[in-house]
DNA sequence: CGGCAATGATAACAGTGTCAACATGAAAGA
DNA sequence: TCTTTCATGTTGACACTGTTATCATTGCCG
């Protein structure tokens, strides 16, 4: 297995040791000549596979998203029906931010997650979940404006206790999350 | 008005030119030495006021938290007795960070609000409004709850709007925080 | 007036993102 | 099979950053 002169799949690589590196330390120290380093190749070797630092941003950022739908997703999959999967989903989305603190972060300051024209699937399962707690027949704008008010509940919940305002107690997170 | 050796208060010069550069770029991109440059003063002058460029960047934090305490308490007691005040002080929070987006973020994104013993002003008005919208005698724990609640709303919009999650507009600030 | 502490300046170091120029090698065309 | 091409890596350099050690100036206090 001899070190070869072309690396295989350096993109792939870098994108791991980004995350790797998010889940023990924050974004400020991510380094691009740091992250090259620790694959074993040369700092300019990176803008091969990403214009600058912020398109390897943007793609960790994708991956975060991603890996939080999937938290959301499989939180609404799992939950008794005795109980509610908007707060399922919610409390996914804390839990899931506290758990990964560093990329939860990036994903958010990083890009816009939903392009405007066509809506994500969470973003799909949010409103429906805020049109079930609504009277039938609500408006669109009602149904939008209840499902942007959970969305912010939660993300501000996530966020808050990522910045040390309010404690990161999963406990909490159940009581502020209501059923 | 002669140039002097001494500055005279390069501190609070130092920390008005911070303020300056969150009106106009992001956090990120503030730099000391870019700060010193701007006061007329040389890079390292900056140390004797300030250990190293997280106290600076913590001063104006508190700087920021001032600020957005002022608005708050401002839009409370203009607002008139026929709407709630509560609403009233959750718009301005989204306002504020609307209006003072980089110093925002730097707030909230560098040390705690709240030291654990003594609560802060804005704490307590926060509380104050959040047992007036439950029943009477309801439980601490669940004015406690009520209140974060009601913070992590508006800090949640706050953030998803900076980050171009969803529109910065003022009237959908105006739809998502119940009066 | 003399000295001291506060406040400044210079020089240097390690680290960063990024660009230009050059090197390698895998795959495609002859 | 030989050759050429082009994606991929490398070296070297530049301007910038935070930070430290060392030296310079000066306002104030006795």
């Amino acid at each position: 297995m001899k070190e070869s002169y072309h690396h295989g799949d350096l993109r792939a690589a870098l994108l791991e040791a980004g995350l790797d590196h998010l889940n023990r330390h924050d974004a400020e120290t991510l380094s691009l000549r740091a992250l090259a380093r620790s694959v074993g190749v040369s700092a300019t070797a990176v803008y091969r596979h990403f214009p600058d630092k912020t398109a390897l941003v943007a793609a960790l950022a994708r991956e975060g998203l991603a890996r939080l739908a999937d938290a959301q997703k499989k939180a609404a999959a799992e939950c008794r029906p005795s109980e509610s999967a908007f707060a399922a989903t919610g409390r996914a989305y804390v839990r899931f931010a506290l758990e990964n603190p560093a990329l939860f972060r990036l994903t958010f300051a990083s890009a816009p997650v939903e392009s405007a024209d066509e809506p994500t699937e969470a973003a799909r399962m949010l409103r429906e979940n805020a049109a079930r707690r609504l009277p039938d027949g609500a408006s669109a704008g009602h149904v939008e404006a209840e499902a942007l008010r959970a969305w912010a509940l939660v993300h501000g919940i996530a966020m808050l206790m990522l910045d040390g305002q309010i404690a990161a107690d999963p406990d909490l997170v159940e009581a502020l999350i209501p059923a």
